[in-house]
DNA sequence: GGGTGAATGCGGCAATTTGTCGCATTTTCA
DNA sequence: TGAAAATGCGACAAATTGCCGCATTCACCC
């Protein structure tokens, strides 16, 4: 359970990212990190790796905003369920989220996370009691993305009839969905 | 099996809420759209009327309640496991909706949601039986208002420090303000 | 296959909104 | 009463949005 100590037997983690930069990064840390790390860049491949050897644990990146690669939780949990899946994405939103979790991910993550992050994020227990309650409210831009979210997903990702409903401009919509995973 | 029939048996909701004025509002919503809906405004009694008497459905509002409101929802399960849980705040962040929904929450919703939202939250995800879905998302612009009247609220009226929480510049919030002479 | 309507991505430009600074009051509180 | 914070507002630059248009692409149907 415990990748840091030397004397145990390296823990297994696939590691599933389109982007090749960021994964052979990310997966240098890892290893660093006492992890036998393998790496896949598509949903397809990460199956298939799953299938022939499963993981102890998985970090699941959606670079794409969409459920897309939240379908590949409950399949590689199909393949075997005691596999940690924890997903790592630049478009974070709390509906994702949840999705992911209800999918039977052990986390979610929002980029950018660190090695150290993503851990840490492997080793909390579900039913931790203290949980600090943010004390801050939502800033107007989060709350606003965690809406078009939402309601982006309930239009099965149709821009031109989230921008309807939402009573804003299609261009507007895409310029904002485009600039989000920059902006911190 | 339809919240419209009036012909059907209604499905019990208990509602928790700290704050009587939502806590009314929002009860007499979802009381037009056929739930029988009951209140209490503390995890306490509302453990206690689920006890008494186990809702089909509950909508927990922890805006207030620190770690203690999310613990209500284990305790509500083993009483009734059976019980759909829904989750809602102010304070929503990834890390507690994360978290709600590993102890077991069926969804979670950041305020301000409308009762068209929730019910649809309901419905997503587990087979439930039909409820009223014509859900029309909040306008990006009543979202913000609705957002930006709650925190002010909180923060009794101070205009600076709400715009600093809000992560927006206080002259910017001045002129929204300035902009709705008449909400209602 | 061809036709049709909808959706998408994106450049450009005007209109609107927001960020920023400054300053004079007013309010709050010790 | 004195200091710190909050407020209201003008002015101007910076950024965002609304609104075109157009070329593809996609889904669907005849």
């Amino acid at each position: 359970m415990n990748g840091n100590d030397p004397t145990a037997e390296s823990s297994s983690l696939l590691l599933v990212d389109d982007d090749p930069t960021f994964c052979r990064v990310l997966a240098q840390a890892l290893t660093r990190r006492g992890f036998a790390v393998s790496t896949t860049h598509t949903s397809a491949t990460a199956l298939l790796a799953a299938q022939a050897d499963p993981p102890e644990y998985v970090v699941l990146d959606l670079n794409l905003a969409g459920d897309s690669g939240l379908m590949l939780i409950p399949e590689l949990l199909t393949v075997e369920s005691a596999i940690r899946i924890m997903v790592l994405t630049g478009y974070a939103s709390i509906a994702t989220a949840v999705e992911a979790i209800k999918l039977g991910a052990v986390n979610y993550l929002p980029k950018p996370a660190d090695a150290d992050q993503i851990l840490a994020a492997f080793t909390v227990n579900g039913g931790d009691p203290a949980m600090p309650i943010n004390a801050r409210p939502l800033s107007i831009n989060r709350l606003e993305w965690e809406h078009i979210q939402r309601v982006l997903h309930d239009n099965d990702g149709n821009i031109s009839v989230t921008a309807r409903q939402l009573n804003m401009h299609r261009r507007t919509l895409q310029r904002k969905l485009a600039k989000r995973p920059a902006q911190f």
